[in-house]
RNA sequence: GCUCGAAUGGUGGAAUGGUAGACACGAGGGACUUAAAAUCCCUUGGCCAUUGCGGCUGUGCGGGUUCGAGUCCCGCUUCGAGCACCA
């Protein structure tokens, strides 16, 4: 009987629908287990086959631990909000809605194809009404709420108010954006719109003034996480600097308990270092400097409070407060003009030239530690988002203070004995210190570490500074000035940003007549009619950003049709956090923090029971593509092989991968591919046409696309999935290359031919021989642990293996054949499904339990073991395998052999691992 | 610059510190076939021997620990990823 892949996937993939077997149920009697993928943006060009490489390894787990008697929910939905649609929708005017509507319809087609086992009765798409409710009534929360670091989690700002009315900013612990101090009296006496605009220092979603990172070309502001060297992710369009008053959320708030939650959860160890990069917590200590002849004081941030005496000028941001306030009258214009220049500049001209520039403010400051007078100077190289935007530059110590003092004939005073700065700084942190003392206070002679826990101290004591934590991390700006998103529930009263009430959520995004700004500037919402409250005030007119409605995807799956709450208690409750995740790394920073952070919030909140969403999370590599590429002789039409191209003046050309087989051009398909190749020639090598090849991105443009549906067409589902698994390591990224597919469909073939002789079934009731069952239980053990493991790729070289020794055992015994269906399921549901029926079996493979292993099978009567002299290899001796290691050592020096080699030498040693090697030490 | 990871045949890749190269592709040879496809069998790291059995060498480079190192340690080289005027 032949394999039909078209035939038996089809049919199964409607048994599955139809008796609805992935979908899931809260069962109190069964652990339960949540496996997630993380949920695709459907672009138009739809899925090339590196797309469900993370998706086919959860389905497997998924599978796996449902064999095992777990309760598996594994869900899948669509990211639906995202520029691209949008864009498309500018270009032609089709709504954004429709396009990913479109989009979304051909995902599925091609999941679906592909045999997966998502419960797709939970399917969510984060442009759904129902679905942005919950995003809506998240940002309401984050804003009724304040982080308070006593309690060291969200408290209601109703609370903070309260203490306002009694005892004015005294006393609070909230994280704030800047130091308000303000008495009971006067919070009173503040009207509706400065309360307004003060609890916005504390809540945590809240308005505004930050620099952003503006994208013109998008019109939009970014996050950090889109934009990479100064250009946006999307697009590659330049991003400048601008201040905006922008919704936010005060991520940084949770900077620390970010941090500490890494610890609890198995991630890879990079990831978590990327976070723990991003989150960029570093400890130091703020210090007070005086202006000289003044009362300014200004605060600075720095990690070597021991370098205090070493500091020979400030420097501040050129956006800092402090620059207007401390540049003398001689020096204005030329400290305006300064700002004015960098203000042009993009933040990428600024990191392209990295020229040392700044300018000096005319004012001194004063040094707490020893009085000595100090240059204060602007410098863009010190960054007005970080620390406090001001710093003491520590030359000696510090090579950007260094180039800076270099350039502007600056002081520099080593500060670390041996520590040659005649070139260069020294910014180790290393050393015994030394011209570190005054009638103050004295540390020279100490070691750095020590020297710098004592100077903070010393600052703490004497009132001039404080001990201080610092995070890279910054609030996230929450506003795009885009259509496609979800729209705020927020409204204007006299210009006070009023949230509106749960029974106006969902508030839907409205209709616009085109998706461009408005000619005054605003956002495309702008353009919506009647976007007014019943009582006629304006709508907020920007839109949330694409991580908005990814950040609780995970908890809505739990309860998806729930219209009362993102998440039911009980559903929560039971189904608690994402046990297993996967996806791509290029989310470490984004999704994944936000995610953390959103889900801290509710934790907060006592809406959700677990404080980290994703307990294990696994990145799949990246599948790139292979390029093939013909030869063309310059100024012809002719086209020559591989082989033979360097005899010839030729140029490479890109060639559609799906008409080259095994590097193997079809030189008619070639013929038809353009018309400007259709009385292409050929200089063939050995008859045939060979294309050279190079990974690079898998892309349209580079021809090198494979889509999944021609390869399912073609070879089926469960050769794709075990190919994909059979490609390597599932966290390398590879590229793809169709070359050795051929390999897993004939072990597929085989398997099924092994069932039949003929079209006559041979599997029978027939005792498995001794071999068979060790195979197979082998194959039990080693597809378990390589499950558990991620180790897909060893898997399928194991079932191989398997196959291969059973087929020549001609082994045909039943329960054999099942134990094997059943490990194999879950890469290739459909042929064991299929197979399992053939049998005789009832209803779907999956309803069965994984096969136990018996660990007696696995044991060999004897081992051979390799005895050595010296680490060299010599002989084999065969012993039972349960020989005790004395005797194991008696056999190994008995051994004719052995007695040959040792005679005239003492023995020294005799080393024995069991089911090893006897290593023989002699001298 | 800092942090993390990687480097094994023609290719993708296997190897709890214990006979490196499993498994697969590709390649070469053979069987079946009028022929091709499909299928099956043999060979396949390199060098030498192949009228012997086999021998030598070999996991990016240089050291070290160990009876024994692809694996552990130290120092490099190259590639990849993340962060980056973060004070």
């Amino acid at each position: 009987m032949e394999y039909k892949h078209r035939e038996i996937e089809q049919s199964w993939q409607e048994y599955w629908k139809e008796n609805h077997t992935n979908e899931a149920h809260i069962d109190h009697s069964r652990p339960k287990f949540y496996v997630l993928d993380m949920f695709p943006y459907p672009s138009g060009a739809g899925l090339h086959v590196g797309h469900p490489l993370g998706y086919i390894a959860s389905d497997i787990f998924s599978r796996y631990k449902r064999l095992k008697g777990f309760n598996v929910l594994h869900p899948m939905g669509y990211d639906a909000y995202g520029l691209p649609a949008e864009q498309y929708a500018i270009q032609t005017g089709q709504h954004p809605e429709v396009t990913t509507r479109n989009n979304i319809a051909r995902y599925r087609s091609q999941l679906d194809k592909i045999g997966f086992c998502y419960d797709w009765s939970r399917e969510i798409k984060t442009c759904d009404p129902e679905y942005y409710k919950w995003t809506q009534w998240a940002f309401i929360e984050m804003f009724n709420h304040y982080y308070d670091t006593k309690a060291d989690k969200a408290m209601p700002i109703a609370d903070l108010v309260s203490h306002f009315e009694k005892h004015g900013s005294e006393g609070i612990h909230a994280v704030q954006g800047k130091e308000l101090k303000f008495t009971a009296d006067e919070w009173n006496k503040m009207s509706d719109k400065e309360k307004s605009d003060t609890l916005m220092n504390y809540r945590i979603a809240y308005l505004g003034y930050t620099m952003v990172n503006w994208c013109p070309k998008l019109g939009t502001v970014l996050a950090n996480d889109e934009v990479s060297e100064g250009l946006s992710i999307r697009g590659g369009y330049p991003v400048e600097q601008k201040m905006m008053y922008q919704w936010c959320l005060r991520v940084s708030a949770y900077a620390q308990r970010l941090l500490e939650g890494l610890e609890t959860i198995e991630w890879t160890d990079s990831l978590k270092e990327t976070q723990r990069n991003w989150i960029g917590r570093s400890e130091g200590a703020e210090i007070k400097f005086k202006i000289a002849d003044s009362n300014i004081v200004f605060d600075i941030f720095t990690t070597r409070a021991d370098t205090l005496f070493g500091v020979t000028f400030m420097v501040l941001a050129p956006e800092s407060k402090y620059v207007d306030m401390v540049t003398t009258p001689e020096h204005r214009a030329e400290v305006e003009a300064y700002i004015n220049e960098v203000k042009h500049k993009t933040e990428r001209e600024r990191m392209i030239e990295k020229k040392v520039t700044g300018v000096f403010t005319g004012a001194y400051a004063i040094n707490p530690i020893n009085g000595k007078k100090i240059p204060v100077w602007v410098s863009d190289y010190v960054l007005a988002g970080y620390g406090t935007g001001a710093i003491m530059a520590v030359p000696a110590h510090d090579s950007r203070d260094y180039a800076f003092a270099r350039k502007f004939d600056l002081p520099v005073i080593p500060l670390i004995e041996g520590a040659d700065v005649s070139e260069q700084s020294f910014d180790a942190k290393e050393g015994t210190i030394i011209n570190s003392a005054s009638d103050i206070l004295d540390i020279n002679g100490m070691q750095v570490k020590d020297a710098i826990a004592r100077v903070k101290k010393f600052i703490e004591e004497a009132g001039i500074g404080k001990v201080k934590v610092n995070y890279r991390l910054r609030d996230a700006i929450f506003s795009r000035q885009r259509y496609w998103g979800e729209p705020f529930p927020v409204y204007y009263k006299d210009g006070i940003p009023v949230m509106m009430s749960m029974d106006k959520l969902p508030l839907l995004l409205p209709e616009v007549d085109k998706y461009l700004p408005t000619e005054t500037g605003e956002p495309p919402l702008g353009r919506a009619k009647n976007w007014k409250t019943d009582e006629g005030y304006q709508i907020e007119l920007n839109t949330m950003p694409g991580f908005a409605g990814s950040s609780a995807y995970y908890l809505r799956y739990m309860d998806p049709r729930n219209n009362n709450e993102l998440v039911s208690k009980e559903a929560d409750e039971y189904w608690r956090n994402v046990d297993l995740y996967i996806g791509g790394t290029e989310h470490a920073t984004g999704h994944l923090i936000y995610s953390r952070f959103w889900n801290k919030f509710l934790y907060d909140l006592g809406k959700v029971c677990e404080s980290e969403p994703f307990k294990k999370l696994i990145n799949q590599g990246m599948i790139q593509g292979r390029t093939n590429f013909v030869y063309r002789i310059k100024d012809t039409n002719t086209f020559v092989s591989l082989g033979l191209k360097d005899q010839y003046d030729v140029t490479p050309i890109r060639v559609d991968v799906n008409i080259v087989s095994n590097d193997v051009l079809d030189t008619e398909a070639f013929k038809k591919w353009r018309p400007e190749f259709d009385d292409a020639e050929f200089i063939l090598e050995d008859g045939k046409y060979l294309c050279g090849y190079a990974v690079e991105k898998m892309s349209k443009s580079m021809f090198n696309v494979v889509n999944p549906d021609d390869i399912v067409d073609k070879y089926g589902a469960d050769t794709l999935r075990l190919y994909e698994m059979f490609l390597g390591p599932l966290e390398q990224s590879k590229p793809w290359d169709t070359n050795g597919i051929d390999g897993v469909n004939r072990f597929l073939k085989k398997l099924w031919g092994a069932f039949f002789k003929g079209d006559e079934l041979v599997i029978n009731d027939e005792q498995p021989s001794k071999e068979s069952l060790k195979s197979i239980h082998k194959l039990i053990k080693k597809v378990g642990n390589d499950i558990e493991n991620f180790s897909y790729n060893t898997s399928v070289s194991a079932f191989m293996i398997a196959l291969n020794e059973l087929t020549q055992q001609k082994c045909t015994s039943r329960s054999v054949w099942e134990s094997f269906l059943i490990v194999l399921a879950p890469f290739a549901p459909h042929i064991t499904e299929e197979l399992w029926h053939v049998l005789g079996n009832k209803g779907s493979i999956f309803d069965t339990a994984w096969p136990k292993y018996n660990e007696d099978y696995l044991k060999e009567s004897t081992v051979k073991m390799a005895v050595s002299f010296n680490g060299k290899a010599r002989f084999t001796i065969e012993v039972p395998a349960d020989m005790s290691k004395e005797d194991v050592e008696k056999v190994a020096l008995s051994d004719e052999a052995a007695s040959k080699w040792i005679d005239g030498k003492t023995v020294k040693k005799v080393i024995v691992v069991p089911g090893k090697i006897v290593n023989v030490v002699v001298g």
